[in-house]
DNA sequence: TGAATGATGCACT
DNA sequence: GTGCATCATTCAC
């Protein structure tokens, strides 16, 4: 993941202020922002703060853990329908051949591949995470899961916002994870005391 | 292994 | 009109 600190953070998408996109950030926790970034990669977040606080964490990279052929299958589908390039003869069977010699780990491992592995699209916007009844929500880690030790390093693509922010270590990550794209961030904070929620 | 590049739509100024 | 919170491919080394 990596946070995104409110309108004073000159990466964030609130640092105009409140806009028809980036409405939901300024309400309560637990809330889906979806946004469409280089016209094609949708990027999940989660709101954090109070209202009024526009704090959001961006969802960089998932470890596959079940449902493995439905990824593939909706990783697949995003790619043939979104990009005009794939209309081409033998495209489609390329990219489903492509995508079902992919490893397990590289499935969701960056933000535009945790959406499409998911069907997620900006239309999730405003969807209430902490809802047992929502398709996509947020649950807690299982008892007897694994401890983990969280690594941080600065976060990727926010070079326009100039320092503090380009280098503040604001991107996490669980040390040594298959899914987490490189350059891997450093060790950074001691290992959960127990396992996260 | 790493740098450069094309694909692609829309929010924002 | 400009510039993205990206990804996969291509090409150099």
């Amino acid at each position: 993941v990596e946070a995104y600190l409110g309108p004073s953070d000159q990466a964030s998408h609130a640092r105009f202020g409140e806009t028809a996109r980036n409405r939901v950030m300024f309400g309560p926790a637990g809330i889906a922002y979806v946004y469409l970034v280089y016209g094609m990669y949708d990027c999940l977040n989660v709101v954090t703060g109070t209202p009024g606080d526009a704090s959001a964490l961006l969802i960089r990279a998932v470890e596959p853990l079940e449902g493995i052929e439905a990824m593939r299958l909706e990783r697949v589908l995003r790619t043939t329908t979104r990009q005009r390039s794939m209309a081409a003869p033998g495209r489609a069977e390329a990219e489903a051949q492509r995508v079902a010699g992919l490893p397990v780990a590289r499935l969701a491992s960056g933000p535009g591949l945790v959406t499409a592995a998911f069907g997620i699209t900006t239309a999730w916007t405003g969807l209430d995470l902490c809802d047992p009844g929502s398709a996509l929500r947020l649950e807690e880690a299982p008892v007897g899961d694994e401890p983990i030790t969280v690594v941080a390093g600065p976060r990727v693509g926010v070079g326009y916002a100039g320092e503090p922010w380009v280098s503040h270590p604001l991107r996490f990550a669980i040390a040594g994870d298959p899914a987490v794209s490189r350059p891997a961030p450093r060790p950074a904070v001691p290992p959960h005391p127990s396992p996260p929620r």
